[in-house]
RNA sequence: GGAGAGAUGGCCGAGCCUGGUUGAAGGCGCCUGACUCGAAAUCAGGUUUACCGCAAGGUAACGGGGGUUCGAAUCCCUCUCUCUCCGCCA
């Protein structure tokens, strides 16, 4: 970031276009730049005064024992000794501090977006680049989502508000069983494409949310559960834990790319979000997901971004779902990506398109922070003819959805809705389903 | 939850009692070279990372943090994690 500052703060301010917004996060870069300075005096200060301390060391380790005595008593030696026992904790300690201060206002400054991502300050900038089938007509009114599945008896919310509050629903019957042909349909799908299925544990350290991006900066979006004296966080979705899984790693090039797929429920609060989608299943503090996470090499990540796209919308198609897929503009894009395109499924009842799956590459900003790299594998030879050693880099990591499974069966139940009330099922998921064509009331 | 034992480089493993050129013996693996038609074997050399510096070079790191000391892998405190036995549990 340092070495072409002036590229990154052009880059970052495309993030954001209003005026109050732009200054501020402007005033934290310039923040940035002088801290670096600072830094860097700091170690150079602190390093002379360790490197005068270690010859001080190295004297008296050399010295036979009885120069050692000598030495030890000589008030000149002394004096030197105590002159660098006084300076050296202060000098150490406002390396540290300057680090600490720079370190945690970097963790609060966005990603870089690439250069094809439009500019735009919201969800209307956003563009769509593609669009696969047609919305079915339906000759009788459709009806949302939630009417189909409680009419059906497979989907009740008013028990799940009694039990947990609202945003929460009870599957039940065969509402459960699309519910798990999805999952293993979707898992199944990615494991024949190779990636390698995880299951992730739902809880996981802060310093994990750190390393993807969700903390420091949004600690209202996810839930803190007390242990001991520290708090674990839920999930909020897989990319935490799998992302994490090779946190503090130096990864084999010629294992790149490392792909990833694992199912999960997923933990949001969603705190900003009160009176949006009250009703039915696509606001949930709870839901599942199965997620795709990769792990590229720096020059690979935006072919596979496309790639990782194309593997979810496969799912919609295989599933016959109308969607399109937009690419979100840099006011819209979150904090740690480069780039992100949305799939938006087609809802009847909605009269347009929702969000389903998000596909995102981050660059190295999560890489960074988690400080996962990979050694390149040259066997080049210097002019010797000694072999060169490069140094680690970085990774780039991406993630997407693939799909969410909430949303899905929301999709699935308004499009295959019929005029009887019953809901045909795609017949992808038929052997899912042991064979079931449709879901009835009963 | 109770009792005990541990955490050292890519891996195995010394060093810790008795603090001092120990960024760390030895082995394995890997890389380069020699020998070979080639390979194996053998021999020689190399093989952590981050930061500061144009460079020469320097600084830091032996699970994390703190302390003692002129000086800590080595002594003390503390936290985390792992293993063994007992209890409990899906």
């Amino acid at each position: 970031m340092c070495d072409n500052f002036d590229e990154v703060r052009k880059g970052l301010l495309r993030r954001v276009p209003a005026e109050g917004e732009q200054s501020e996060l402007a005033r934290q870069l310039a923040q940035v730049q002088a801290l670096a300075a600072e830094r860097r005096t700091a170690i150079q200060e602190a390093q002379s005064a360790q490197q005068a301390r270690n010859a001080q060391s190295e004297r008296i380790a050399k010295a036979a024992p009885d120069e050692r005595k000598q030495l030890l008593a000589d008030p000149a030696f002394q004096a030197e000794q105590a002159r660098l026992k006084a300076a050296l904790p202060d000098l150490e300690a406002r390396q540290k501090a300057v680090e600490e201060r720079m370190g945690a206002l970097l963790l609060n400054i966005p990603n870089v977006p690439r250069a094809d991502v439009p500019d735009g300050a919201s969800g209307e900038d956003n563009q769509e680049v593609k669009k696969w089938g047609t919305p079915k007509t339906f000759d009788f009114p459709v009806k949302a989502h939630f009417e189909v599945g409680e009419a059906l008896g497979i989907l009740d919310f008013e028990r799940a508000a009694k039990v947990s509050g609202s945003r929460f629903a009870f599957l039940r019957g065969a509402g459960c069983r699309l519910e798990r042909a999805l999952i293993s349909f979707m898992t199944d799908h990615h494991a024949k494409k190779g990636d390698i299925e995880l299951f992730p544990p739902y809880l996981v350290l802060e310093s994990s949310m750190v390393g993807t991006g969700q903390l420091p900066k949004f600690a209202a979006d996810s839930f803190a559960v007390s242990f001991g004296d520290s708090a674990l966080r839920l999930i909020p979705t897989a990319e935490v834990p799998v992302t994490n899984y090779h946190r503090d790693e130096i990864l084999e090039e010629a294992a790149l790319p490392i792909r990833y797929c694992a199912y999960s429920a997923c933990f949001r609060s969603e705190a900003g979000a009160a009176g949006k989608d009250t009703r039915g299943l696509i606001r949930q503090h709870q839901f599942n997901k199965v997620e795709m996470v990769r792990f590229t090499r720096p020059e690979d990540s935006p072919a596979e971004l496309e790639r990782m796209t194309t593997q979810a919308e496969e799912i919609l198609e295989a599933l016959g779902l109308p969607y399109r897929r937009v690419v979100l503009c840099t006011g819209d894009m979150g904090f740690g990506s480069t780039k992100t395109y949305d799939l938006e499924v087609w809802l009847p009842a909605q009269n347009t398109y929702r969000e389903i799956s998000s596909c995102s590459d981050f660059g190295d900003f999560q890489a960074r922070r988690m400080d996962i790299r990979y050694r390149p594998a040259g066997s080049k030879l210097d002019a010797k003819g000694k072999p060169v050693k490069e140094k680690p880099r970085l990774v780039h990591t991406l993630n997407g959805s693939g799909l969410a499974v909430g949303r899905t069966l929301v999709a699935i139940l308004e499009n295959y809705q019929e005029k009887d009330g019953s809901v045909v099922i795609p017949a992808a998921l038929r052997p899912y389903m042991g064979g079931l064509e449709r879901v009835t009331k009963g």
